[in-house]
DNA sequence: AAATAGGGTTGCGTTACGAAACCGAATTGG
DNA sequence: CCAATTCGGTTTCGTAACGCAACCCTATTT
């Protein structure tokens, strides 16, 4: 039986881990974010078997977040850049680095050091806030169930 | 071979999707977030195989991300409930929540409503930013190359 | 001409997933 | 007290995905 899919789920979430809920595809938008955007530089950084690159690679295109250009001058040369869509990951790979270096800090001890490009400072926590800015946890959160499906 | 894991990944990213990265494991986390408990709940409404549910429900209890209680009076009931490092993946549900919602809105068009409970206010996008909240970009981040292996 | 790199595809074995069946303890109903 | 149902799983089995290695074609470099 086929993988269980959630394409027409009434909820975001799973629609959203629907393209990019596997175990590599989020590794990928993280490592174009670092600046990656050919083929064989995905394969060697990542480590990944090229047969799922490849499989990774076309579905996170069909899936409109990342696009592949011929940047080739006489033959065929790709690259795959993040589209507006992948960029908007941003907050997500954000969050789970925030809380795998709370909760499961590398072993050799290093920590988390994203900075602004332009001030040099540290970027801040990722919290859930109004629209104030106040932070709410999930007990402050009123969370309507889906319809009817999963998630 | 083995499905590569990424316990001893240098990147906080690849450790988090070790525990939370595969298609079930964060719509359970979400699940629990809208107060699901107990295992058949889970089962019923994420319509997830027993078998799969269990071996989600234990590896997500021995990461510590719910714990297993067993509330039974006379005999064995148990609850799985959230600690404080499952909460802590609320700004990750979140922002792949508003991604979905963003990126592939509902079919049927009903939109992300999530409020304060106490002011009844929806809550803010989320984003990354710098220490005075000022919000950033993937470009205007220095992302520091993870020294040697995965992600 | 040979070697190398880029961007894949194909085969094959192992692992994970999904559905359904089954199971023992506990609870509920009569 | 007995039967049926619920809870929380485990087992079995077929299919899908993953990972590796080998291969392939085109283009570039030596």
């Amino acid at each position: 039986m086929a993988r269980k899919r959630f394409d027409d789920s009434n909820c975001s979430v799973a629609r959203a881990l629907n393209e990019v809920g596997d175990w590599w595809s989020l590794l990928i938008v993280l490592q174009a974010m670092y600046g990656t955007r050919r083929y064989v530089d995905f394969q060697q950084e990542l480590g990944i078997a090229k047969n799922i690159l490849c499989d990774r690679l076309s579905r996170l295109v069909d899936n409109e977040v990342l696009a592949k250009v011929n940047v080739g001058e006489h033959g065929a040369r790709y690259e795959y850049r993040l589209t507006d869509k992948g960029r908007d990951l941003f907050p997500v790979v954000i969050a789970l680095r925030q809380w795998g270096d709370k909760w499961n800090p590398a072993p050799n001890g290093s920590a988390l050091d994203l900075r602004d490009r332009a001030t040099g400072r540290p970027i801040g926590q990722m919290h859930v806030s109004d629209a104030d800015g106040k932070p709410l946890t999930v007990r402050d959160v009123f969370l309507p169930e889906p319809a009817d499906d999963a998630g």
